[in-house]
RNA sequence: GCGGGCGUAGCCAAGUGGUUAAGGCAGUGGUUUGUGGUACCACCAUUCGUGGGUUCAAGUCCCAUCGUCCGCCCCA
């Protein structure tokens, strides 16, 4: 049997409308705050991740799917979904319309990692990016709307941690100032750290072992060596946040894995979710425009895992079913072809129509009407094709009346009114 | 990439070397050939992820492989 690749999934209609119920919110909240939808190429020339994620990087270094097309070109699936919003700005000169642009984007992504509950190697993100803007309300706007989508959704347990990173001046000189902090101990690091020491010491606060944790807590924190202006835009954000009554932690070793970070960056967790805990995260990159060849632009954005979403929120609600409204049961040729022709006329009157396809005994097909979940049949025998009439029959009491097919139609606002009344919520 | 757990039907499972692989849910047929929801009956794995091996005998032990889960790592 050829089965799906390792670390790629089927979403089947069981766990599909939890997906459907995330992207309406994400269309309807991002929507009112005026946010245009992007659709992008899933792969792009390696080079952009290269120098848009950084080099450095674990994804870059050893996560991405690459592979070179006909003609040598090196491609890449992409693992994120920023750098390609970037490029496309870039490309279509977006920032000649001047103005700040706001742009959400959803689709797959791809990591070659190990699968793990959470983590897949073609996983989803639904993203935003507000393109043009320095000022700490943009950082506030996007992560309101974050967390009111994660909040309309209807999940609790959400924790906001929050840290700045400063600016490349600010990052140069704590890095000096951080390695220096570390290099006595370095012996005592766990080996993982030992080798970013040099390359990615930031990274070392973020060290799950625990005696490099223990290093790192009285370690020197960046936001104590941030320059005047990345300080107030960091408190700023914070106050801004406090007005939105959004609830934040400091967290002084969040460090995120992507080199383009600068000033803010944050975090949604949830403890529900083990080890791949993080639900969205984000930040601002001031540098990754102008670094991918465009002019001189400051964004902030973020990316939400659906996987992750969908995890949450299995713990939460029952995927919602799609049941019909009627069921057609019918037997006989002649009361066959009438009730195909009548499925579709009240299809096309608003009625969620299922049609018995089996040709079986009636009893059968009631059986059937009832697990469906349908709330009226729709009956047709000999009797009932001879004289061009159907039976009406409410399940849940059993009533029954013959209806002339010609009337039917003209019956549909009150049966749609009968019907909404009888639906099982 | 590293370490560990697991893999019996569509789903949940019992089974711990002795030969017919429990049970439940779902499904199909029947009691009921024009009327359902209950009940009862029957059917539903020559086979235990896959491939090798050990043994008189393997779902049960060993090896490999695939998948999955947990942790590391990484991140959404």
């Amino acid at each position: 049997m050829i089965q799906a690749l390792r670390g790629t999934r089927d979403i089947l209609p069981e766990e599909v409308g939890y997906w459907q119920l995330i992207e309406a919110t994400v269309r309807e909240t991002l929507g009112r705050a005026v946010y245009q939808e992007i659709r992008l190429p899933i792969f792009e020339q390696t080079a952009l991740f290269e120098r848009g994620i950084g080099e450095a990087t674990d994804v870059v270094g050893k996560e991405m799917y690459t592979f070179s097309s006909r003609g040598d070109k090196s491609i890449t699936l992409r693992p994120e979904g920023t750098a390609g919003v970037v490029r496309a700005f870039i490309q279509n000169k977006l920032h000649a319309q001047g103005g700040v642009q706001r742009l959400w984007y959803t689709g797959p992504m791809f990591r070659y990692e190990r699968p793990q509950a959470g983590r897949q190697r073609q996983f989803h993100q639904v993203g935003l990016e507000l393109l043009g803007c320095d000022a700490p309300r943009a950082d506030a706007e996007v992560i309101a709307l974050a967390t009111d989508i994660l909040q309309r959704l209807g999940l609790k347990n959400l924790e906001l941690d929050i840290n700045s990173v400063g600016n490349g001046a600010d990052r140069a000189q704590y890095r000096a100032a951080l390695i220096n902090y570390l290099e006595p101990y370095q012996n005592d690091l766990d080996e993982d750290s030992k080798d970013r020491l040099m390359r990615n010491p930031l990274r070392i606060l973020d060290s799950k072992d625990p005696r490099t944790q223990e290093i790192a807590q009285n370690a020197p924190k960046i936001t104590e060596h941030l320059s005047l202006e990345s300080k107030k835009h960091f408190d700023t954000v914070l106050n801004l946040l406090s007005n939105l009554n959004i609830k934040y932690q400091i967290n002084h070793c969040l460090v995120r894995g992507l080199d383009y970070y600068t000033h803010t960056a944050f975090e949604i967790k949830s403890d529900d979710l083990g080890a791949q805990a993080t639900v969205c995260g984000g930040g601002r990159y001031d540098g990754l425009v102008k670094e991918l060849g465009g002019p001189e632009t400051q964004a902030v954005g973020w990316a939400i895992g659906m996987e992750r979403l969908v995890l949450l929120l299995q713990q939460l609600k029952s995927n919602p079913v799609i049941a019909p409204e009627l069921y057609i049961v019918s037997r006989g040729e002649a009361a066959e072809a009438q009730g195909l022709i009548l499925a579709q006329k009240l299809r096309n009157a608003g009625f969620a129509v299922e049609l018995d396809l089996s040709g079986s005994a009636f009893g059968k097909q009631f059986k059937r009407a009832d697990r469906s979940g349908a709330v009226a049949c729709l009956v047709l025998g000999d009797a009932e094709a001879e004289s061009k009439s159907v039976n009406l029959k409410w399940l849940a009491s059993g009533e029954q009346q013959a209806i002339a097919q010609s009337d039917l139609l003209g019956m549909s606002q009150e049966l749609k009114v009968k019907i909404a009344g009888l639906k099982k919520p």
